[in-house]
DNA sequence: GTGGTCTAGACCACA
DNA sequence: GTGGTCTAGACCACA
């Protein structure tokens, strides 16, 4: 359920959290649904439990998960939070746009990226 | 005329390409022009003289600016690879907008936030 | 007759030690008087088994309770070790105490606290 | 300058957490005062780097230090937030007391007992 | 089985 | 030198 990118500089634990947050946004994890153990997810995908650990911390910490020792990791109950995430990814295209600008690259064209990504993840 | 962001998780070497390289694009730096010396740069900038290296370094390897032993770095012919940047952010932006489908952001949301980045720069 | 706090970090074996001592200290559970079933307890808790007998063998190895084979598990005779469970709770007190000074928090304001605390207790 | 107790049953990296963050509260580390590095402190302690970056980290991402990669961690702008960790602390202080009336604490005993930890302290 | 802590140490990018 | 990521794996308490 986790597509890794080794050859990333995105490092492995942010895109498990990443991925996992997705999947809570979008609805495929719903509230107190066990999430893998990290062991049986690190051998999954080939990698160290410690890993795995750390982005279940994180996600912890961040409220979108819970841990209980000894048992396992569940989704937490959606707690507005949820829209953080949305801030977040929001934020980052802003900053992304807020660079264009001396390359000469035009609104034209960002407009035309984004209907072409738009359109393309409707044939999805 | 370079602005650092210290506190940034963009390495500072990479700040230091990035506004070099928008100046060359946006003209701000023309053909030629010789380029502030390392050392002066550095002290400018309160860093360290190897960090300011770094970004040359990678700038002359691009092809963007060229060095003269003993005498200082100036901005290379403009040859094309401009055009590489702009392919380089347009693919930044790309990988960002594809993140954002799971979180439930709309194409509208992200026109809207295009038209506003936009319109921000043209009054200023 | 115990309330768990699942999400608690306190061990829920521990969570029973301690109410039960508690039952026992306050005098609701008298000795001899018989204690609820392993599983029946743990049944009631939705936990398993395993976990009760847990708390229960820390109980009886203390000599608060003890177990007839095929019967089930009593309260001990008060023996003096009552006063043991005082000082470790008073031990837990210090602990605590003794790590506030560094962040500006004075003696009254613990003064204050202790009086609050036993003013909800007596109208309770 | 900071003392672990190897046997205590709080993580070593609680321990750092807490002792830099008393000594953040009490002025001893002023705001941008660089911190021991995490290999140094490390062997001052005679413990595995990853244990003080999991210090680090969680004081960084608590806003108490910030880390520039490279460079080092230094103590951020007081913000605020150090009276969050006073709060904290109050809390635990009234989660041991409200576990003390079944054992027959008596008031008078607690007074008794934080009068003697203040006296201490001032004689130190 | 589960999560959580920790060691020992490699390797990387950066200053 | 610095922080940051990661592996490989031990050991613990708990369920």
């Amino acid at each position: 359920m986790i597509a890794l990118n080794q050859t990333s500089r995105t490092p492995i634990y942010q895109q498990i959290r990443e991925q996992v947050l997705a999947q809570i946004a979008c609805g495929l994890l719903s509230p107190h649904q066990q999430l893998p153990g990290v062991r049986s997810m690190a051998i999954d995908l080939g990698i160290n439990p410690n890993t795995v650990m750390k982005a279940y911390v994180e996600l912890e910490r961040e409220g979108f998960i819970y841990s209980v020792a000894g048992k396992g990791s569940y989704v937490s109950e959606p707690n507005g939070d949820v829209s953080v995430i949305r801030q977040e990814k929001l934020a980052e295209v802003k900053e992304v746009l807020s660079k264009l600008r001396p390359y000469g690259i035009t609104k034209e064209e960002i407009m035309k990226l984004v209907e072409m990504m738009y359109r393309e993840e409707e044939t999805r």
